[in-house]
DNA sequence: CCCTTACGGTTACCGGGATCACAGAAAGGA
DNA sequence: TCCTTTCTGTGATCCCGGTAACCGTAAGGG
């Protein structure tokens, strides 16, 4: 959806070499210090990226659907983890190991020019992620997360949006940088605003417009509310 | 130095189809919101790369030096500067369009392969400075930021490395995510135990081992206090 | 050479958010 | 069905680091 028609002129020219997996819901795909040299292209389902910390906290990279390209760190020199990949759906991915890559750039250089482009988006937003980290506070950095999460994993119904993952407050925290505890309390304070509503692992946005206000969102085409 | 060879054979092809620009110190590269397609790759010089909220305070993502890329997010879709580039030093930078770029893809893959783990390289930057401002104190971030800085912008000298960059706490600052008072007060903490040695713009590391204990540094072998 | 400007140093205060410590409620397996 | 586990809700407390308000000092331009 994001890629537009990229996506598929990509897996055209994946399907020439690279083979297909599939993973099990939960399933975890890589882990740090795991010597490999793949990335990876989703086709179908979910993939949740997240790094721990040696006290055990947990910090959630990105969670990414079809048409996105994850693990290509394993692209650079000697190709160890850092991070941490698990399907949070069934779900199945282009496999792209290096030398293979290396060796089709010759006949199929668009190829890699896609792949950069994949790349640079990616790095975009995690570009991005810092910056809030520093600028914004966490109030913000939900809201940001929740209009995000809705953009990419949900769907319009009836002037509300619908996340569609099963997600807890404690996830929501590893993807915000923050603490269960002051997740729950500001999820509680959107919802008294009736900016959100929400039930055990759903979140729905019942006002996108002003959701977007407390996300200070630099512009609203951005955002999720148009359309 | 840290691109090896690589650097060399990327500017000889460079060299077949874009052309150098020099930059005097101080002077700004590049801007938000400015419209130009093209990335950089230094050649010679410095470049910090920064990124200005709306309240005024600013953020630097990186402090480059010969051999790296950078302004690569303008190879994306509508290139659009999100951040600004400046000149630290005197620099000369081959510029890199895009049009130019996806054009000789073609007759040399290679290219685009170079740039790719050049962009992945500082995106794998970018991520580690994600998790430092979630998971670490500042007191551990500006060890960090120190010893980064010296590894990329020093050299040794009688068994401590010196940091050839003019910058103020203000700037260390901008680098670790923090406020000038603080920066200033960790500085002197570390002086005063003997870890660095500060002049006025000048900061040398005096201990850098026992410096990278502070910074909880991962694998010793990461950092400057090797050969 | 003076005088403005920027940088470095230091304190007091305050607040966002982490930590700790619970309790109720839903889920889900035996 | 019960009983354990996981998730949510809500306080009390604490502390890192931001904010504000200074001052002395080096730098550097007119």
């Amino acid at each position: 959806m994001e890629n537009g028609g990229n996506s598929k002129i990509l897996q055209e020219e994946l399907a020439k070499f690279c083979h297909v997996v599939t993973y099990r819901e939960g399933e975890v795909i890589y882990n740090p210090c795991q010597r490999d040299t793949a990335a990876y292209f989703i086709r179908q389902g979910r993939v949740k990226l997240y790094h721990l910390d040696e006290s055990g906290k947990r910090l959630t990279l990105a969670i990414l659907g079809e048409g996105n390209l994850f693990g290509e760190m394993a692209l650079l020199g000697d190709g160890h983890r850092e991070s941490s990949a698990e399907a949070l759906e069934d779900s199945t991915c282009w496999v792209i190991p290096r030398d293979k890559l290396i060796t089709c750039a010759k006949t199929s250089p668009d190829l890699v020019l896609h792949l950069l482009q994949l790349v640079l988006r990616r790095m975009n937003e995690i570009q991005e992620r810092l910056k809030e980290m520093v600028f914004r506070d966490l109030e913000t950095r939900l809201a940001r997360t929740l209009l995000n999460l809705a953009q990419r994993h949900g769907h319009r119904q009836r002037g509300r949006w619908e996340i569609d993952l099963k997600i807890t407050h404690q996830e929501l925290a590893e993807l915000v940088g923050g603490t269960r505890e002051n997740v729950t309390m500001i999820l509680n304070r959107f919802e008294a605003e009736g900016l959100i509503a929400k039930q055990r692992f759903q979140i729905a946005i019942t006002d996108p417009e002003e959701l977007a206000e407390r996300a200070s969102w630099a512009s609203l085409d951005e955002g999720v509310s148009e359309n």
